[in-house]
DNA sequence: AAACAATTAGGCAAATTTGCCTAATTGTTT
DNA sequence: AAACAATTAGGCAAATTTGCCTAATTGTTT
């Protein structure tokens, strides 16, 4: 049997941190799914943690925000200093 | 037919940063595996670019270079600003 | 409270990733 | 050049993501 261990903790984060980022901009997950080129319901699974998207998808977001990348892991990481 | 859009480039850039930072701390693909519990395979696919891997391979990468997923993105994004 | 907007939930199928594996190619050291 | 290490290539199957969709739930405004 196969594993498919994942950072669960970290996918978490991110969708926590992309609701954040979304809503100081005021914009809708539908406005965001659509400047983006991703589907609402992914962008739900996404703020929602529950599912490990993928890095395309990453970038994708990150302009859809006008914004880097860097920006939506920027979040603590447990004995990791940026 | 379904359209599984992908940004290419940002998949390649990510893959050349990883190679990069992968070197600079002397490690080998095989070590680097190891660290991250990711497959050998894995890690040459997403340093090459034909593979758009997932957030937790990111964060499990990340924390074997023992470095914040944010540096892993470090790179120009073309018209974004960090 | 009613009406509306926004988000969540989840099913389905196709596309893709991922682990596992072996072989081939390339790079490095003696 | 030989020997060895490192990387690339790629096949396969199972697991997972993703787009597409409809319905249910939650939040907001009047």
């Amino acid at each position: 049997m196969k594993k498919y261990t994942r950072d669960i903790e970290g996918i978490q984060a991110f969708g926590t941190r992309l609701r954040g980022l979304r809503k100081e901009k005021h914009m809708s997950q539908e406005q965001l799914a659509f400047a983006a080129d991703v589907e609402l319901s992914q962008i739900s699974r996404i703020e929602r943690g529950v599912i490990n998207t993928s890095l395309s998808q990453i970038f994708q977001i990150a302009r859809a925000l006008n914004m880097h990348p860097q920006e939506l892991f920027d979040f603590s990481i447990p004995n990791i200093e940026k």
